[in-house]
RNA sequence: GCCAAGGUGGCAGAGUCUGGUCAGACGCAGCGGCCUGCAGAGCCGCCCAACGCCGGUUCAAAUCCGGCCCUUGGCUCCA
């Protein structure tokens, strides 16, 4: 079976084509701030799609831009006394970055290309724009000339005729056409931008950002010019898959295409993949709007895997919003698998590998969940009933495992091995949620001093005396130790 | 105004390309049962109900065609 995506240029679904190795550009974050919800909702899908083409055999080359030469920096130089250059803002809030994309459990990609590493090949491609007559000098500045590129407005469907401007009112004056972009921009930050863009009071002392030389001028790049320097000094002239935001399709990405294009000759990307945005009361999530939720801020309060499996919740191309209903089905889902899997572990310890029962219910269910898993990845990446498929795994590994305790036949020992390597396979491997329980058969402090106060409750549930229990498995459940007493005792699993 | 993506049961979310065989699966919320000292977890069952609106094509439309309404995004920095 093979993958079939929805193409933005093509604007429908396509099959996946791709020799061995895949070649992934994400269009990555310019570091001015702590990263959100919403660019995590990016690095996530395009972090499944590179477990998937993984899982299936490909081999994927990731590459990820790190934008650090930008207006939105250069304006909160100054914010912090450590702040004294662009730099010095650029990695605060790379590292915060990288961090947050630790924390979400991201497979890290082959390169994160800077753009302050990367000037020389921005430089090139410019001239090599402007020596094929795609782009012309104007005071220093150097513009794509939009009307000599034919594919113009293919992937936004726009028409040049009827474009506004692009840029700020000053530059619109030195452009042939108010739709063409600039490809470098002669001199620093505008005072003006760099206000706008500014938290804080900068008083007399604005700062205007790094330049850097060229043969029009001393000045910084577009931003458009970047990815395309990047990619192409990473991954070739052709990409695979190019991802992003939905909200960069026009002018980003419709800006790449035609520097790319008109620079190489050959096409820019086979596949444009667009995730939708992360909307939070019916708007999107977004820095300047504020309305969002930083990276960290929500890995503390929920945790790695709940915040996986919200965003495996809805499709990458769909629209998502993010509350309270949401994020509450996401923890219950996330619980539901991780006990699941806790249940099977726990079985699997306890039974001899030559045990022979055989229950063909739940051997049923693990060929059914891969089954149906595959299908729907492979069917536009669709989460949702991926995780479905081991949702119902769940319900057979559940079945298997109370019929057992109660007084049915043994354990499978094989059905339950290939139930926890389904699991580890599809939930850990491809959808990357992490489970915390380990075979390994460590008793640490913690459990002994848990089964001590487990053993106490029994004593007292024995003499009757319920209410002392119930105290005793609150207090548990206070510090993060959820008591449960089925047929066989009492079980207890850190939250 | 122009461009794009959407509008399906209480929520969420498939199906639309290839008209009929599914308005399906999973989950949340709700209801009942088993189990239980209670709770939780788990299992089983229920959930009469929905294809934005108006036309058209067709034996047949959620699916195709036309018009309209609404939501979100882009057209300025944006994942």
């Amino acid at each position: 079976m093979s993958l079939v995506v929805t193409d933005t240029l093509e604007d429908e679904r396509v099959e996946f084509t791709a020799d061995g190795d895949v070649t992934l550009y994400v269009c990555g974050l310019t570091v001015s701030d702590d990263p959100h919800l919403g660019h995590a909702r990016l690095w996530f899908h395009a972090d499944v799609l590179h477990r998937w083409l993984e899982h299936e055999g490909y081999d994927v080359r990731h590459v990820e831009n790190v934008t650090d030469v930008n207006e939105k920096i250069t304006a909160r130089v100054g914010e912090r006394d450590e702040w004294t250059a662009e730099r010095d803002v650029a990695e605060t809030f790379s590292a915060s970055t990288f961090s947050a994309m630790r924390g979400l459990n991201l497979l890290r990609a082959e390169v994160y290309p800077r753009v302050t590493e990367h000037v020389p090949e921005i430089v090139d491609l410019v001239a090599t724009l402007v020596e094929k007559g795609y782009a012309y000098e104007s005071n220093g500045s150097v513009y794509f000339d939009v009307t000599r590129f034919d594919d113009y407005g293919a992937l936004s469907n726009q028409n040049v005729e009827e474009l506004e401007a692009q840029g700020e009112p000053d530059e619109r004056s030195e452009k042939r056409h108010p739709a063409d972009f600039a490809l470098w921009k002669a001199g620093g930050v505008s005072e003006t931008a760099a206000r706008d863009h500014a938290k804080h009071d900068h008083g007399d002392s604005v700062p205007s950002g790094e330049t850097w030389d060229s043969p029009w001028s001393e000045g910084r790049p577009g931003w458009h010019v970047e990815c395309s320097a990047m990619s192409t000094t990473h991954l070739g002239d052709t990409l695979d898959v190019h991802m992003g935001g939905r909200d960069l399709v026009f002018p980003h990405h419709e800006n790449e295409i035609a520097q790319s294009e008109a620079a190489t000759g050959e096409t820019f990307a086979r596949h444009w993949l667009h995730v939708g945005l992360l909307e939070m009361d019916g708007e999107k999530m977004s820095s300047s709007i504020g309305n969002f939720w930083t990276v960290p801020d929500a890995l503390e309060e929920l945790g790695v895997n709940v915040v996986r499996t919200f965003y495996a919740g809805a499709a990458y191309r769909s629209e998502q919003a993010l509350t309270e209903e949401a994020i509450a089905e996401a923890e219950e889902r996330w619980d539901r698998l991780s006990r699941t899997y806790d249940r099977a572990v726990e079985a699997l310890d306890s039974v001899d590998a030559r045990a022979k029962a055989e229950d063909d219910d739940l051997r049923a269910g693990v060929a059914t969940a891969r089954e149906e898993f595959a299908a729907a990845m492979n069917d536009d990446l669709n989460l949702r009933e991926a995780t479905a498929a081991l949702l119902e795994l769940t319900d057979a590994v559940n079945r298997h495992v109370d019929g057992v305790s109660e007084g049915g036949d043994a354990y499978d020992y094989r059905g339950l091995r290939e139930a926890v390597e389904a699991f580890d396979d599809l939930a850990v491997g491809v959808l990357g949620l992490q489970f915390k329980a380990e075979s390994d058969g460590e008793v640490g402090l913690a459990d002994e001093l848990v089964e001590l106060v487990v053993d106490i409750r029994e004593a007292e549930r024995e003499a009757g005396n319920y209410e002392r229990a119930d105290e005793l498995r609150d207090a548990l459940g206070e510090v993060g130790v959820e008591i449960e007493d089925g047929p066989e005792g009492t079980t207890y699993r850190f939250a």
